[in-house]
RNA sequence: CGGGGUAUAGCUCAGUCUGGUAGAGCGUUGCGUUUGGGACGCAAAAGUCGGGGGUUCGAAUCCCUCUGCCCCGACCA
């Protein structure tokens, strides 16, 4: 490509409010515009990064037996209430009608089509297992896009939906696919994790996230550093503790904490640590409020929680009316000791080891020191109700757990037969009876990984590529063409010979000066760089430097093309 | 959905408190001088100050209202 015969559309200044790197740099390097909120337009530029994400990926779902094919992005009502989802799905779900009136949505998922597709494709087991995928555009009409790109409402994405007689076969298939994403991500230089995640409402055998290690990522995950153990927070189990609950030594007593309702304030009023104290959390149970008490310095996991028999599936924390009504006191001053029979109450494991411990008092303003359980307060059950932290012991049993920002890229997902039961998706078995198929489904984030790789690398001048995703894998820059015909002819020399070996290579032929030259390509990444000039000529010799280092230096024409292979 | 902001030239932003004929930088166009890390000079084009309503002799500025966008939170296969 000619820069002269492109739309390079680099800007020096970018609004106060793009604030993650990855939004700044695509937003300065001209890659995509803003059309509305969570709605962007990728330019020339951003489309070429786009395309290599696109092709990797493709090559590798073909590789691994999966078929391309391509669904509506508008999708009938009547599919989605076949599924329970035009309620289930929420506000993400945007609906439209058409003139007549009748009613779609912009798919966020394509579950539904692929299903329909499947139960009037499908009728044998020989058939089976078939892998389907798409490259489509989503519309998840987001609470709050953010980020750019990142969190956006319209993306591109990869799904992939598997169908199966058993579910032996699926979890090949499962495996097939684990396998793939662990090639793309591979190959597209990331520096990623396959995490263990929970697998929901939904149900099914087994999911994995594939997470971008990144500061910047809005999804916390836990690693081992003895094992290849990671999980993401909402998986991740703390174990129980090793040690025994210590024989009680103190004698409950009633202090006063007038204004104290934080832990943090109640432990430094009374002079204790968090970790000596009990949180006590009343919920909205199914059936009344439910009683969840850990150790202070720790929080809740709601995934967890939502598994209770005595909680729903999305557990809310009781109003301040709830609370009052049922313990006589507000939150902050709520504890075990002395609730209401009809409360049970749920124990983390780490706070069901605790003696001499400090709680709310179950009366405005005061707390308990020296509580202890069975004699001053019951536990119904002991559970695992907390997020782990940094330190923790891995499930494994194998090493400590870390805990590490993530981006979430891609997720493998055992589905089972809710969509085929809702859809009544069957084939006939050899004995000739139908039988409900078996799926899998799998997601890439396409464009997100786009930016995630921005937040991977990149450094104070701009955007570094891996290979892979780079626009052109190297720039030649012309300084003065217009006063030294040689310049420019060598210059142009060295495009044709690039291109004729399959190098995608991008001339900068724009005329500019050397320093916004220089500074266009850094920051739109390019990894190689190679200038022409008068002084380079006299020399003989090329003048290169790669993109991650700091200095030029001399070679010759035969070792660049060996250099980018 | 709750809370807080914000909307002025193509872009990034001043100006609004205290009402009086619209500003800067960057970018763009033309001419000239330049040419190894975002050059300089001269000249120029460019805004229904988000929309509607009101107050006023006069509104970017004050009031009402609508809309878009952003941030924090809750939410997120």
């Amino acid at each position: 490509m000619r820069l002269s015969q492109f739309h390079l559309a680099t800007v020096k200044e970018v609004p106060a409010d793009a604030e993650i790197t990855s939004h700044r740099l695509m937003l300065r390097a001209g890659m995509i515009r803003k059309l509305a909120s969570g709605l962007y337009t990728w330019s020339p530029l951003g489309l070429r990064v786009l395309r290599k994400v696109e092709h990797v990926v493709r090559e590798e779902m073909n590789r691994a037996g999966a078929i391309e094919m391509l669904m509506p992005s508008i999708q009938p009502k009547e599919l989605w209430e076949e599924t329970g989802r035009w309620q289930k799905f929420g506000g993400q779900l945007l609906k439209i009608k058409d003139r007549k009136q009748q009613e779609f949505c912009y798919g966020p998922t394509h579950e539904e089509v692929i299903t329909d597709f499947a139960r009037n494709e499908l009728k044998s087991y020989k058939q089976l297992p078939v892998n389907f995928y798409q490259i489509q555009t989503k519309f998840r009409d987001e609470i709050r896009p953010r980020f750019g790109i990142m969190r956006a409402r319209e993306f591109l994405m990869k799904d992939s939906y598997s169908f199966h007689l058993t579910q032996e076969s699926l979890a090949e298939t499962y495996a097939a696919m684990y396998q793939a994403y662990t090639r793309i991500f591979t190959r597209l230089g990331l520096t990623f994790r396959a995490v263990q995640a929970d697998t929901g409402a939904i149900g099914g055998n087994a999911s994995h996230e594939f997470q971008v290690l990144a500061d910047s990522g809005e999804d916390a995950i836990a690693f081992s550093d003895g094992s290849d153990y990671a999980a993401n927070l909402e998986k991740a189990e703390a174990l129980a503790p090793t040690i025994e609950r210590p024989a009680l030594t103190a004698a409950l007593q009633r202090v006063d904490t007038p204004t104290q309702k934080t832990i943090d304030d109640v432990a430094g009023y009374l002079k204790v640590s968090p970790q000596q104290c009990v949180k006590t959390l009343l919920l909205r149970g199914t059936e009344g409020l439910v009683a969840l008490c850990l150790r202070g310095d720790h929080e809740i996991n709601q995934v967890k929680a939502g598994k209770l028999a005595e909680l729903p599936d999305e557990p809310v924390l009781a109003s301040e009316e709830e609370i009052l009504a049922a313990t006589g006191t507000r939150p902050g001053f709520i504890g075990p000791v002395g609730l209401p029979d009809s409360i049970p109450v749920i124990v983390d494991r780490d706070a069901a080891v605790l003696g001499d411990f400090v709680c709310g008092g179950n009366a405005d303003g005061s707390h308990y020191t020296g509580a202890n359980w069975l004699r001053d307060a019951q536990i119904t059950r002991i559970a695992d109700l907390r997020n782990v932290v940094d330190g923790d012991l891995s499930p494994d049993g194998h090493g400590v757990l870390h805990i590490a920002r993530g981006i979430e890229v891609g997720h493998v997902f055992q589905l089972g037969q809710k969509y085929a039961e809702a859809l009544n998706a069957t084939v006939v078995d050899d004995q000739g009876k139908p039988q409900l198929m078996t799926m899998g489904c799998y997601g890439i984030g396409v464009s997100r990984i786009v930016a995630a790789a921005i937040e991977q690398r990149h450094d104070d001048a701009g955007i570094l590529w891996p290979e892979a995703m780079a626009p052109w894998r190297i720039a030649v820059c012309v300084i003065n063409p217009k006063n030294t015909p040689e310049v420019a002819e060598a210059a142009e020399a060295l495009y044709q010979a690039l291109s004729q070996r399959g190098i995608e290579a991008v001339l900068d032929d724009r005329g500019l000066r050397p320093g916004g030259m220089f500074a266009d390509m850094e920051l739109i990444g390019i990894p190689h760089r190679v200038v022409i000039s008068e002084r380079g000529l006299a020399a003989g010799t090329l003048e290169y430097r790669a993109r991650n280092e700091t200095e030029s230096r001399a070679i010759g024409q035969a070792e660049l093309f060996a250099l980018l292979g």
